[in-house]
Formats: C-alpha cells, structure tokens, sequence
DNA sequence: TAACATTATTCACATATGGAAATAATGACG
DNA sequence: CGTCATTATTTCCATATGTGAATAATGTTA
C-alpha cells in the first residue's frame, strides 16, 4: 500500500522506489501483489506513463489516510518509549512506601512529571503478571525466581518500645527476658499467614525467637503504630525508627541486639523491550535507596501520635 | 498487527492462531516481530496465561481502528468490483453517439443504476492511456494494435443527398459523375486531417474518388447537418440516415452503391483486472449493436430541421 | 509434591518473497 | 523511420518467513 501511494505520488515506478530506497522490482511485484488482491486496475503504466486508474485514485484517497493512521501509531509508540511517560503500577510495602518513597517522590516527578504511578502500598507480594504490576520493592527473601531482582540496599530491625510500655513492663536485659512477663507486637506474613519469629544477633550468638504477643498484624506501617501505641516490643526497620527514636517516641531496647541485615530488591519480569518509563524508575529507585536518600524525606508527623494503652 | 488483535480478544495466542486459521508458531512469531518493531513489550504471557501491558492495551485500541478502516476499505473494493458502480469513461464518435448509444442509454442505467458515464463524443480517435479512457468505439481500420479489440457490428456507408440538392445538381447517374457538376460533403481525419475518399462498390466494381466539395468536416454529425442542408452529395451510416430517408429529408443516391463494410469495435486497454463496470459495459454495447437494436431508438428530432441553402 | 494436560516457543526444513542482472517496451529525437 | 535512452517487468538465485514436529514451561489436580 505504501508504494502504491508513492507512485502516485511520484509519478513512476523507479522514482517510487527511490523514495522507498527499495529496488524497482520490488516496487512492481508490490504493485501487482495489491491488485491480484484487491482484484482491481489500479494503475495503468507503460514504460513511459503512469496514469492512476480511477480505482486507484479512490483507494489511493483512503490509503492515504490509513498510512497516516498507521505512522501515526508507530510515532506515537516510539514517543513513548523515547521519552518515559504513561502510567506505572508499582507495589511497595507499606513503611517503606509511607517513609521512604512516598516523601522522595516529588524528586521523581520534578525530573520524570509525564509518567504516572500507581502505587500498591502492601506487605504481601503481588503476583506482577497477574495484577499486571510492573515492578515491586521486596524486602528479604526472594520468592519468584522468574524476576528479575536489582538490589537497591540492605537494613536491620531494631528492637524498641514506647516509653509506657517500659514502664510498665521494665526493662529487658537480654533476649530471652522477653518470654516472660513480656508482649512483643507479632508480625505474620500477608501471603503464606504464619508468623515471623524475632531474630537477632549479636556477634557470635544469635537468637531466632517465638515471642508472646497481644497484637500481631501484617502491616509494617500498623506494625509501627501498634508499637507506638505501647502494645509490645517491635522489631522496625532502623532507618524508619530513627527520627522516632530521636523524638523521644520510642526507646531502644537490647541496643546490642540487631536482626541480620535484610536486603531490599527491585523486581520486576524479564522482557526483551523494558518500556522506558520502567526503566527509569528502577534506576531511580536504585540511586535513592543506593545513595541513602530513601530516608531523608521521613516526616515523622504521618503516624497519629502515640497513645499509651492504660 | 492483526494477530496481535486476536490474541488481545481470544486471551490465548492459541485460540487466536485457531480464528486466524493460522499455525501457533505463526502467531508467536509476528507478535514477537510487532514487539521488536515497536520496540515496546505488549503482552505479558506464560503458557497458561497472556496479559495485555498498558501499551499494549493502547496499541490495541488504536489498531482496531485502524484494521477496521482497512477492512472497510478492501470490503469497498471488492463490492465496487463484484456489484459494478463507479464512473466509466468511453469515447464514441459523434453521430453513433447521438444516433445509436445515447437513445438506448436508459436500458444502460436501468439495468447498472450505480454506473455514471462520461461519454467523449468526437471522431477523433483518443489515446485511451493519456485521456484516461476506459474504453473507445471504432469504426474502420484499428490504429492501435496494443488495444483489446471487440468486434461489435458492421454498418456500410450509403449516398444520399438533400432533395433540393438534387433539384439544383441533378440526380448523378454513375460514380464518375460526381466529378463533374456535383459536389460532396468531405469528411477529414480528426487525427491526421487527411481528407476521406469515397469509396463505393458495386459487385466486382469498385471505385475510390476524391470529390470536389464546398465544405469538408471531421464530425460524423456535422457532416449529416452538412448534407441535409443541402451543401452536397454525402456518404453516411447506412442505419443512421435511413429515418431520414423515410421521412424524405434525404434521398438515395446511385443505391445499387455502397461503401465497403465499416466493421465496429469497441476497444479498450488489457488489463489482467478488468473492472466490473468495464466488462458489462462492454458486454452490453457487443449485445446492443450485435442485436442490431442499436438503431431502435433513433430519433429524427435531434437534428435541427434541413433548410436548403437557396 | 508429582503427574499430567495445556499452551507458548524453538528448531529444522519447506515455501514465499526480495533483489541484482537481464530483457522488453516505449517514447523522444534527429 | 531508425536509434537510443529511459523505465517497467521478468528471470533466477539468495534470503526471509511460514509451518509441522518437538520441546519447554506452567498451572491444575489428586
């Protein structure tokens, strides 16, 4: 179709084909393809003269504006991958997407402002190709193989408590004290249900704990407020506790006692034609959790202030 | 792209492959080649499961439209072709014209009501190639032999002359006498502008004249308008002038000669697509003159009434 | 968790299409 | 009218694409 237009355009076969850059043979074997399919006349040449039939001037109108349709489509495919835009579905856990990502992400959008994100803010890992997510931030363990994994950084859990609680509750000394006359605040997993047991270390000795709990939740942003509310122990990422702690809001407990570093991924799936616009975002999220800035922003003001149960 | 639909509709590239009457490997590998062409992912599948991205939800709206323009416009040309509508162009010379094809016309377009004609009236014979003719009628020799000739009737010319004439020149008894004393209406080439001879036989005798004439013409009408006037002796279509004759404004001249027979065609250029429109109008011009209803309708009206030169 | 059915993909060969060189056709020019 | 330059088409070989069979992958089920 695109060589008919041209040699009505141009007036020949072989100035035709020269605009194409295609040989002149092609041009005719075109040529005759689309009038033993549209079982019609649409040029009658000699090797002198091309006179468009008027078959061929009607089909010629309306191919025109299909081309134009199609160039159309195919400029506007490549602008988008050219230049990132469109709408991004990414699932982030819920404290890391309150504290860290959520406050860095006017930086994102002042250097990328046509793309659009979807954010799911949950603890339990989506499957991507069923919700169709295009990318998830994972803390610990990888689960799906099939994912491509970047690391963007690795964190600790802290062991804090509100300070009513400690009063109330003492203390404690070491990691064991915490299986009597202790409540810790339990965390299960949104996907598989079972709870996650406290792990800590300390140089050589470490602990793998199931402790006694009033409270378990599956939501590290609840997670926090259950802890704020002096309903346990919790065991928080550091990084997110920290102006808490430095608010006075919680206090370190065991301060010797760190969990083993958890490292946090982006996944997203393998694809041979990674749009732009994703593209884009995993390395951004990369530099910003990479350089440390992921933190920076934290406003400690999202949470409602703690308070005390009694 | 087409493939690309299916499978957006069927949910399964096998499904697809299934309404496209086309081989599975087929499907997966133009949806690769589409991908890899736009360079952008737009489907996201396992074997058990295909999801549209977002662009390839996008791609997918717009190419629906476009693949329904191009199905609407294949479906208009395959219906301009099997229901024959459309503009045809055909040349005819002018007294076949206003004697025999346009009286009969209305059984033309009551038979194809979406056929539009632009009849060229002139003897001159046109270049089908550079007038973007569809067809000619001819009558006598063919000139070019690259045309597809269909032969469609014989006619004879006839000598006749206006009675006043006579009465003014007398009534020639031979050929030869038309040398002296008489005059022709002469007829030239509107191609070559050569002057026609007469050429008149009588069983084995034959003569070819050129005659003294007051006024030549290159109009087959025009030279009928000429010798009902009375400028001369004149050498007509055998079945155009017999209304006239009967109705006593003209009368035969030395009947017992007559031209050699002037064998009609209708030509037209080859064409390994011949439009439908084409075909039946031929088909209907070798029925209409080979039926010899071509004359049927002739109508004495169309000519302004003969007034004598004196 | 293993077995199995279903479905997308890959591989190797068959078929269709593309393209360089040669040929045929057609106007222009002297 | 013959010669010649230009241009569309044909021919034959090279390359690309299509397709049947085999393989790999993925969910479902017991």
């Amino acid at each position: 179709m695109r060589a008919f237009a041209r040699v009505v355009e141009a007036g020949t076969f072989s100035r035709a084909a020269d605009l194409l850059d295609m040989p002149k043979p092609t041009v005719t074997k075109l040529i005759q393809q689309l009038e033993a399919h549209l079982r019609t006349k649409l040029l009658n040449r000699s090797t002198r003269r091309v006179a468009v039939t008027p078959d061929g001037a009607a089909y010629y109108e309306r191919a025109l504006a299909l081309l134009s349709d199609l160039d159309e489509l195919d400029g506007s495919m490549a602008r988008s991958q050219a230049s990132p835009s469109g709408r991004l579905r990414v699932d982030v856990p819920s404290s890391l997407a309150l504290y860290a990502l959520i406050p860095a992400l006017p930086d994102f959008f002042a250097r990328y402002p046509e793309i659009r994100l979807d954010l799911g803010v949950t603890d339990r890992p989506v499957d991507l190709l069923a919700e169709n997510v295009d990318c998830a931030i994972r803390g610990g363990d990888l689960i799906d193989p099939t994912l491509i994994a970047r690391r963007i950084g690795e964190v600790r859990l802290m062991l804090c408590a509100a300070p009513g609680y400690l009063q109330r509750h003492g203390v404690p000394g070491h990691p064991r004290d915490l299986q009597q006359g202790h409540r810790v605040i339990g965390y299960f997993s949104a996907r598989t249900g079972r709870r996650v047991a406290f792990d800590m270390e300390r140089g050589e000795e470490s602990y793998e704990l199931d402790l006694p709990y009033d409270v378990a939740v599956n939501d590290s942003t609840a997670y926090l407020a259950a802890g704020l509310a002096g309903l346990g122990v919790t065991q928080s990422l550091e990084p997110i506790v920290r102006p808490l702690l430095a608010a006075g809001l919680l206090v370190r407990v065991l301060p010797e006692w760190n969990s083993a570093p958890i490292v946090l991924h982006i996944v997203y799936a393998p694809n041979r034609h990674l749009s732009s616009r994703l593209r884009v975002f995993v390395d951004w999220i990369a530099e910003l959790f990479g350089s440390g800035g992921a933190y920076r922003h934290a406003a400690p003001s999202l949470l409602l202030p703690a308070r005390p149960a009694g």
